[in-house]
DNA sequence: TAAATTTGACCTGC
DNA sequence: GCAGGTCAAATTTA
């Protein structure tokens, strides 16, 4: 680990605890008024913490510090198509990229799947998606999707870019599903965008049955359920070795 | 019939 | 050479 991915790690840690404090004293107004947006606040910067360490400290995280690498075809080079071959593109490398751990795929946006692919030992695979208003908005988000192998039915997520489409979000984790549940009374449309990403986009076995109970089995508690969600993902990194020395203590709230 | 998804081939980085 | 990311034709869906 360099310096500068240590210092990463200890102003994560640091706001960590931060949230963790910002937590307990507002545990009680919670209880008070019922609102569990607090909560949900707190879950949400737990799971980014979470998701940043996550980043850090697994194998392939020296890609995340890389710099971005300029357009595809960048430089004189010009596409030729020639005959039988694809257009000249440049993969691409970690731009602007951020990950989550999630139980939906859903986020609001409307997303193309342009991909597939079987991963290397891994038992299920990675999905590509791109902004659906990549055409007519030049939108360059991409998402990339993937179910992590623990059967807690969480999803591995990375976002690459930003959405310049003037297409709004319709729902989020923060507060969209009531949004969502208003457009849709069946379980195709999880929000009134063109196209949203279902999980049997991801994993074929789940059905749309599952689906629809999506919304109605959101946790009651999220800092709980996610808690939990965590030490089992955590338990399955750690025997992957891809935390080293860290606890899990150190990346969640006891 | 347009839009979305699937899937095999192509391309790049390691 | 391999694994992963992207393309685009074929197919499916609404």
């Amino acid at each position: 680990m360099d310096i500068n991915k240590k210092e990463l790690v200890e102003t994560l840690t640091k706001g960590r605890d931060s949230a963790k404090k910002l937590q307990n004293l507002l545990s009680q107004k919670v209880d008070d008024d019922g609102s569990a947006s607090v909560g949900d606040l707190v879950t949400e910067i737990s799971q980014s913490f979470y998701g940043s360490l996550l980043v850090l400290n697994s194998p392939n995280s020296s890609e995340f510090s890389r710099v971005p690498v300029s357009s595809p075809c960048s430089g004189d080079q010009i596409p030729t198509p020639a005959k039988g071959r694809r257009g000249c593109y440049k993969r691409r490398k970690t731009i602007d990229s951020r990950m989550e751990v999630s139980d939906t795929i859903e986020d609001g946006y409307a997303w193309r799947k342009y991909g597939q692919k079987e991963i290397l030992n891994s038992n299920f695979p990675r999905c590509y998606f791109r902004c659906t208003h990549k055409q007519g908005h030049g939108c360059k988000a991409l998402k990339q999707v993937q179910k992590l192998e623990d059967g807690s039915n969480m999803f591995h997520i990375i976002y690459f870019g930003h959405h310049t489409c003037p297409h709004t979000p319709t729902s989020s984790k923060l507060g969209g599903f009531d949004l969502d549940c208003k457009n849709s009374n069946n379980h195709h449309n999880m929000s009134n965008s063109p196209s949203t990403i279902a999980k049997d986009h991801i994993d074929p076995s789940i059905k749309q049955e599952d689906q629809s109970n999506n919304v109605s089995s959101a946790p009651s508690s999220p800092s709980l359920v996610w808690k939990e969600r965590l030490q089992d993902e955590f338990e399955y990194f750690k025997n992957n070795d891809s935390f080293g020395d860290i606890s899990f203590d150190d990346i969640v709230f006891s």
